[in-house]
DNA sequence: CGCGATAAGTTGACATCGTCTACATACCTG
DNA sequence: CAGGTATGTAGACGATGTCAACTTATCGCG
């Protein structure tokens, strides 16, 4: 039962790690931006989003609870950076789908789905902080995870842009249509990971079955005809 | 500025309201349940959920701030019942899309479409209130919300085996089929009030249009084929 | 009609949290 | 080596949810 977390002894000191912006990496304490992000991100799987908060992080970092304000002006922000992970991860297994199957845009486009609906199920409780409303949301402000968020939503845009090229996808505005067709994933993944499926817990085969038809009722919803 | 809402002198005391449970309705105060309910719709529409606090409702209600304990158990017992207030709503606006146009399935389901989207839109935080993250959701607790919740999904499957009959919709479990169909239409809600739609936003014909696809593709997505 | 039980409301206290201000320390740069 | 700045710490404030103990009003029953 571990009360008191002993600093953790860090491999280096470690400020070796290309400077993009103005101000990154902690000097003499190892760097404690990435050190919260870690520990959040890892609290955030045992129990979810309520449990992150900023003392807590701090105690599991083995700083003191004020420390997460030289890297981060509030708990929203630290929680931004945590669901800006979310969209990169997101936006690799998206990718990993578009490689695999880029040449029949039928299969990309069931293989996206799926990845999207894995990724959902396979980090719910990051899905959640990414989709919900734990943390106030202004796309104006946190450019950066907006930024993220909208790398990930282009991989879908690409697929539909792709589709509608080669005569797969009805034709119109791509926004649109890719909105249309994420909706579908998106509405299922967030009603699963709020346990607003209890129709289909404890019975994973149907849920499979379920998760297999959702894919491919966002295909027809949008198919060309 | 009323810092101190005064009593409410309310018009009756009240205890003349059927009793359908067995322990209700509050004796030397007028019903003070209903009145936290009322003052938390109210707060829940101007300053959403985080701004649903115990003892600020009990301050708008004008007792002290135990006294809800008297009503709900806690303060995801009174979340939830407002969540719940939110399924009856839900549950009518979808039985109205339902009464006027039961003949034609086709009409019945985008009537039912935009039924559901317009309440999203109209009752943005009460709808991410009862889909979100707000409050500790477990389904075999919390029975009252979660059947409400089920009466007004209950309005969609009746759709669907209708639908289903008439062969406006593909066959299958009907579950699973409405929960695709629904999917469609939760997703593109879910994203708009959580602000993840900001492709739309200072644009309310493109979001209009936009919603008018949704509401097709979900038909689309599980039309007969 | 009166009296006890009980529902309803109040006050006080506690632990926790996010955040602010002021202070201390380590590191880098000139 | 000196000074500045990035980083970390301690203390305090107001706010919240919840518990325990107490008070008051209302109902039900003999």
């Amino acid at each position: 039962m571990p009360f008191k977390t002993p600093r953790k002894p860090l491999a280096q000191p470690a400020p070796a790690k290309g400077r993009r912006k103005a101000v990154q990496e902690p000097y003499h304490h190892g760097n404690l931006r990435e050190a919260l992000l870690d520990a959040g991100i890892q609290l955030l799987k045992e129990q979810g989003a309520e449990a992150l908060g900023l003392r807590e992080l701090a105690r599991q970092a083995g700083v003191s609870r004020t420390a997460p304000y030289r890297h981060f002006e509030s708990r929203d922000a630290l929680l931004a950076g945590i669901a800006e992970q979310g969209f990169v991860k997101l936006r690799e297994v998206l990718l990993q789908a578009r490689h695999q199957h880029e040449a029949d845009h039928e299969a990309w486009f069931i293989a996206a789905s799926k990845a999207y609906i894995g990724f959902a199920f396979g980090y719910a409780e990051h899905f959640k902080l990414m989709f919900g409303g734990y943390m106030k949301y202004e796309p104006d402000q946190h450019t950066s995870l907006h930024e993220a968020g909208n790398g990930a939503f282009q991989t879908l845009v690409d697929l539909i842009v792709a589709s509608q090229e080669s005569g797969l996808v009805m034709k119109g505005d791509p926004m649109a249509v890719s909105i249309a067709a994420w909706s579908t994933l998106h509405g299922f993944c967030s009603l699963a990971v709020h346990k607003r499926l209890d129709f289909l817990v404890g019975n994973p085969e149907l849920l499979t079955r379920t998760a297999e038809l959702v894919a491919r009722t966002s295909l027809e919803g949008v198919r060309a005809r």
